[in-house]
DNA sequence: CGTAATCTTGACCAACGTCAATGTTCGTGG
DNA sequence: CCACGAACATTGACGTTGGTCAAGATTACG
């Protein structure tokens, strides 16, 4: 539950050009679906939060701009990062069917958000049953992507997680036009990386120095450099289209 | 693409009534859009693929009677469980909407499946929109339900992961009518419990002692006794409703 | 019976976590 | 402009968890 700005302007014109297109290259078949959903936007400033966890809530959005955490706080106070929530992507889901979530929700960098009515989810789909097609094909989808962090934190070392998760982020950025050549910024510190990945903050230190001994990537000032993408995949596991 | 003895003729009569209803538990809201996509049945042995990960073949089952395994092959040879399949789970769900999926699919007992046809799904949707919402609503618990393998192996301990997957599976297999009690029989040997939550043999064979001496959980020769599973729940972290 | 799995155990080793001390950066207020 | 503190980065020493290897015991099955 965002305590924030209501806005019910749409986004600076500026720079809104470059920031619709980034959004629309992922939701490009869901538009239609949240357009139809869209009650108004939200601008919340880094580290707020947007859901939090069992809080019997229902309640829908989709980012349009920024990062955000998706991730489980444990009893022993320990918290995984399930996801890194990017534009495009959709946060509330499983409250809108089982009136919570289980996971929480909160903004890592400044973050506009698309606020959508719960309630118009299941007539949406009755009325417009084409839209849930493509509405399913993104939840199967983020299923394979689940499937794939089990295998890392399951199966691989250190260093190879942090390098698929590096590679991963860099796809789903470039897909959304906000990656391009080797370097990029990521509004990440170690102890998201440790989180992210099911290790300590030292062994992730530890595990990027040995990344870029080897030349394979490095995180520095939160600017991520890939040399090779080539290599970084090899090394790690991560399957090139 | 199993190859294996299809049939149209339904399970034997004897054991039918208990299956359906073990069956039912599940899919009750499931069962129409299943009925209307459902070809044949086939029946499995134990340890048959049932779909290959990467193939590049669109094939979509309901599982109705018998155990299956969910799980990847990393590069290195090592296994990751993604899940176990029980009656009324879905298989191939993927690679309907990407052509292939990421994870392969075997049996681990006997197994009867129903074969649906993979390209009815969508003009089902479109015909039948009343049924996408139950649909829906299964994926998003599933994906809820792989949020907490990935903060399991990503936070917890070694014992703490295997009594967690313990009492998830027996809630599972209640809801379904197939554990009763505090014991029951689960076709699990170590091999297959090291691949689900991620360590080697040997060391769930340690935490696995350390279960069964504190009194929380024994599982031998395929019988599952939990004592008390509230304190096993209280031990693990695991959520009691 | 005999062969092959699987289970079990112990000894040892590698990966990873914890703790503590020392930078370093950066924002804040004087 | 400087002083200060807070948060984060970095490093080393050391402890713990979990992995590997090998051997013997037990079971399953032909």
């Amino acid at each position: 539950m965002p305590h924030a700005h209501p806005s019910n302007s749409p986004p600076h014109r500026d720079v809104a050009s470059r920031r619709e297109r980034a959004f629309r290259a992922l939701a490009a078949e869901e538009s239609k679906f949240v357009a139809a959903m869209k009650r108004s936007h939200i601008a919340l400033r880094a580290g707020e939060p947007v859901i939090e966890a069992n809080a019997h809530i229902s309640a829908l959005y989709v980012v349009y701009e920024g990062w955000a955490l998706r991730y489980r706080t444990l009893r022993s106070g320990a918290r995984q990062i399930l996801d890194f929530v990017l534009p495009g992507d959709w946060v509330g889901l499983p409250s809108v069917f089982f009136g919570s979530s289980g996971y929480s929700v909160r903004t890592l960098t400044p973050v506009t958000l698309w606020v959508l009515d719960p309630s118009r989810l299941r007539p949406l789909l009755r009325e417009q049953p084409g839209l849930s097609w493509a509405f399913l094909k993104g939840r199967i989808a983020e299923q394979e992507r689940a499937d794939t962090r089990l295998a890392l934190l399951g199966r691989l070392g250190a260093s190879e997680r942090i390098g698929y998760l590096l590679l991963e982020l860099r796809d789903r950025l470039r897909a959304r036009g906000l990656f391009r050549g080797q370097s990029g910024a990521l509004p990440l510190d170690r102890a998201l990386l440790a989180d992210a990945v099911g290790l300590s903050r030292v062994h992730v230190l530890r595990a990027m120095r040995a990344l870029r001994s080897r030349g394979l990537a490095d995180l520095t000032d939160r600017i991520l450099t890939i040399p090779s993408v080539r290599n970084l995949a090899r090394f790690s596991g991560y399957p090139l289209k």
